[in-house]
DNA sequence: AAACTTGTTCTTCTTTTGTTCTCTTGGTAT
DNA sequence: ATACCAAGAGAACAAAAGAAGAACAAGTTT
């Protein structure tokens, strides 16, 4: 895949920052008067570059009416209240971080106003507890739990996993949420408390 | 579904702005006045795309003077990114209706580019499918599902109630997600499907 | 009965869109 | 210098969107 030229930077930079204003896609005219260009052909070269970098996209039928919109995958450029998206958790392994943080847009209902983050779940352990493989979980950064809650818990600094928590002088017991699996007990200073669930959320498409 | 075309998001909207303002359903000869249009026939081309991407339904009595009304379904419109919150919905009553509409900021993950809407789910009767009592639930806005999917479902145009859907020549099964209830069956015309669930949300705070 | 009005279907026409082309300009590297 | 490339302008084209109007069947009104 070819790299980008500048001006084919700029042009994405922009369909990135005012998509949102748009009342729908903009056709290669309008985007011309936006950009202070003054032929479509010109601007048509750089659009097909973006085409195929796979930033941008026909809207629809071959040559109807068409329109130009983000890529269903529209990384970056939410921060505006957004959450990032840091890694996937997998019971038994650490948290596996993702290369290109991204934001997510989180309801105020499911955050809190101190410091989240987001992690994708691996596996079921939690399945009881309506929280599936490929599931997000919003996490409230902390360090202190208290008992019943479901935590993000470091077990011996290297093995990162979701479970309930509960805390006693002198162990601390992981409790997963599905039948077939028994509770983990361990040493207080075992367990390292990363985070505190607080929301979650699942795509069915 | 073939996309809408700019001229008719632009009547669609019209429809949903100047709706509650109109006494009866417009005729085509009024819209064409409202839009500043002079043929009827050219009009009618952008209302039958309507009907068929299910925005819209004619008021049917035969072929008595035929008029227009937005669908049942009309009530969105997402605000700078933003789902409407509508209600709740409890298997067994009509969805229990918000007085004043909220707007969520949902992730673009666990919604589609069509219309969508965000309903709280009440009761238990998805629990196997991780869906609990309080759940918020994403729902697209269509009027047709394939087998399989979870469904809105308007049974007898006054219950409401989010099932498994199985769609057979005679017979509409709808299926809850909980040992120990059964699928209930229906004759397809008690079956009026509301939207689709494409996400879920849950709080834990 | 005749005189509307309704939705619906056609055909015709203009405007706009995406696309491809050629030509020109300016900057950069060899 | 020559060669190369990004970039813009503008012409030309097929296809689509949009608009207008004629014509028709069926209902309601006068």
């Amino acid at each position: 895949m070819k790299a980008l030229t500048r001006k084919q930077q700029d042009i994405y930079e922009f369909l990135l920052v005012n998509q949102k204003k748009l009342a729908y896609p903009p056709t290669l005219s309008e985007l011309c008067l936006m950009l202070g260009l003054s032929s479509r052909g010109s601007l048509h070269k750089h659009i097909k570059a973006l085409i195929e970098a796979g930033l941008v996209e026909p809207i629809d039928r071959k040559q109807t009416g068409i329109r130009l919109t983000e890529k269903a995958k529209e990384p970056l450029l939410d921060q505006d209240g957004g959450l990032p998206f840091v890694g996937r958790i997998a019971a038994g392994k650490p948290i596996e971080a993702i290369e290109n943080v991204s934001y997510l847009a989180i309801p105020e209902q499911i955050k809190t106003k101190n410091p989240c983050y987001v992690l994708q779940v691996k596996g079921d352990s939690m399945i009881d507890e309506g929280i599936f493989d490929g599931d997000w979980v919003v996490i409230e950064q902390r360090s202190e739990a208290r008992n019943g809650e479901i935590v993000v818990a470091l077990i011996d600094k290297s093995e990162a996993t979701l479970k309930f928590i509960e805390q006693y002088p002198h162990e601390t017991l992981l409790i997963p949420a599905n039948s077939s699996m028994a509770a983990m007990p361990f040493l207080p200073e075992q367990v390292e408390i990363q985070g505190v669930l607080v929301g979650q959320m699942r795509s069915y498409t």
